[in-house]
DNA sequence: AGTTTATATGAATACACTTGAATACAGCGC
DNA sequence: GCGCTGTATTCAAGTGTATTCATATAAACT
């Protein structure tokens, strides 16, 4: 896999929904599985695949005690990605209510 | 939508390898289908559906001139956000080589 | 009018993703 | 050993995505 291929491979690791819910969680670090699903209101299932995406394209970690799984984040550069998407998004939507709202011509 | 769907759909529309190659393309301004689908080795229609994509997100403007439609980077952000990918995928790639090459315990 | 050129779109295919429910697995305590 | 708890995985259904081929559109030119 080429450098293009992985880096899309980490954006599209990104590019849910629910695992950006699951990152912002994990802003303030390490949260065990038994805590994100309640938290992002999904299944545990649900969730565990997603924790899976993410770990396996290798931008999340885990570490184990007892019976619990902890996951965190392994490079902060992920959170600036989101930062970055959020102000990209935010400025498209002003855009976007701007345009519509505004007189026909 | 919500800033939340909004940003995985701006994420979305860069995490594909085709769209990563014509957004770098794109790095030094603005560039007609006629130069992309060449450049990057897909059909035109290929290309062409590549670039609705990413115009529909946002993340792309399009001028006409004559036949020619000129697509263009709406957002520096954008290049931050696949400099910051890169830069996540080539540490990924230098752990799991080095993970690989290491000797068994 | 018709022709050519550049781009977009419809239709079909194949493949990947998301989800909840059910099930399997793994570690702990009894 | 057994049951309990926290996670992972399998299954099935529904949805979305990437691609190609063929066709449609739209602008320029004759």
């Amino acid at each position: 896999m080429n450098t293009l291929e992985y880096s899309a491979e980490v954006l599209k690791a990104i590019a849910q929904p629910t695992r950006l819910r699951i990152i912002e969680l994990l802003r303030d670090g390490e949260h065990c599985v038994c805590e994100i699903f309640p938290a992002i209101g999904h299944e545990q299932s649900n969730t565990s695949r997603h924790l899976q995406v993410m770990l396996k394209s290798g931008i999340l970690m885990q570490r184990k005690e007892g019976l619990k799984i902890f996951y965190s984040l392994r490079h902060p550069e992920v959170l600036e990605i989101l930062r970055l998407a959020e102000l990209v998004a935010s400025r498209e939507a002003t855009e976007r209510s701007a345009l519509f709202n505004r007189k026909p011509v």
